[in-house]
DNA sequence: GCATGTGAATAGATTCACAGCG
DNA sequence: CGCTGTGAATCTATTCACATGC
């Protein structure tokens, strides 16, 4: 709409850090902080504060020079480039332990992205109740994403089932998804895809821990 | 003790990556595969031949020109770097839905890092049977990580709780930390911290797919 | 005066492209 | 000849440092 508001390409490295930025300003707006710095902002991030003040700067010049950002203001325009005003519709397809875990956790759905429907494929699980939603069955899942807006598709199924379900979900007309299946998994290009992989995590965490352990004994 | 196999400083972004193609490997083991080029376990890995060939470059050299990486050698040698040899216990402190998930996710504990205690501050979950494990009290904390040789911790309690539970981990001389509570904390500079934040991933997530929206919509 | 916003400098990661070796 | 291993080139991200404007 207008040309004025240039629209620049965000780095990565900042979009992944604005969500942390708008978990402290919550923060900061429930205290009833009024105005607040780079630095203070840096601080409660735990990043530097050259780098808080330039990647606000892509989202335009909000703050005030000798003053700092208006909390209030700054959220208000997050919110806008976050998506986090038009309440975007997530499944969660498994629910195994770790679905039914992101189901139940009030970080999910609380802030702009409400579960709205849950999807397995063992008839078992179908027709049970989690986190007060009827679990349905995966050849509903089109009819599901019509019906509530879904926009992002949630992945907690085996491995060996990872690439199906993303098939399907694409096909349902998803277009972000996040996959937590330790799986490989493709997407055509005008599809989003995240993955978390729990089990890397501690083996990177791992590394780190061997890797102390025999320096410090190498000094020996 | 070798001064030939010299302690290269291996780059952050490939240690994340070892694990992966570490993965990729053991099912090529399994699937009897003798040795294996920089090509084909980029195409597995998702990435492309040249960062294969330069991450596992920091490894040693263990290719043989002309042919390729033997499958079995190159993941012996990377069991040692990862420490995966050593067998770290780990213990997850908050068993809410989480906590429950992550101790029974199948990945965790699969690989050299074995679930080996299970902690919560609430007397009705304490003496409740999870995995297996006897859910123990907090204050337990010190004799467990003694008794199961636990290098790791991880934290799945709310946000209010996480400092608390890095602080009584470090003080049992946990010296690795993977943080699932959405919260900053601090830890001494001998302490390894990773985090994972699940809510955050939604959000990024989001963030494409609510730009994607508009700029479909600016095309108009 | 004080904190933002940003060019310029630095550091880090990825990719290229090819020499070197089996 | 084919594929590894790696310097050099490129791209991305971080940090510095200061001019700018409230």
């Amino acid at each position: 709409m207008s040309p004025a508001n240039s629209r620049r390409r965000i780095p990565e490295a900042t979009v992944a850090r604005l969500p942390v930025y708008h978990r402290n300003l919550s923060q900061l707006r429930e205290s009833e902080v009024a105005t607040v710095s780079s630095e203070q902002l840096a601080d409660l991030a735990g990043v530097n504060a050259a780098k808080v003040r330039k990647d606000l700067s892509y989202l335009g010049s909000y703050g005030t020079r000798g003053v700092g950002y208006e909390v209030e203001y700054l959220l208000f325009q997050m919110d806008r480039e976050l998506g986090l005003a038009d309440e975007v519709g997530v499944v969660i397809v498994g629910l195994g332990n770790l679905g039914q875990a992101l189901a139940n956790y009030a970080g999910f759905g609380a802030r702009g992205f409400p579960v709205a429907a849950l999807v397995d494929n063992s008839e078992a699980k179908v027709g049970t109740v989690v986190h007060g939603h009827d679990v349905r069955h995966l050849r509903e899942l089109d009819q599901l994403v019509q019906r509530y807006n879904i926009g992002i598709g949630v992945i907690a199924t085996p491995a060996d089932a990872a690439q199906d379900v993303v098939d399907r979900l694409v096909h349902a007309g998803v277009r972000s998804i996040l996959n937590f299946a330790p799986m490989l998994v493709s997407v055509p290009d005008d599809v989003t895809l995240r993955k978390v992989d729990l089990a890397l995590e501690l083996q990177i965490l791992g590394f780190y821990n061997h890797r102390e352990t025999v320096d410090v004994a190498a000094e020996a």
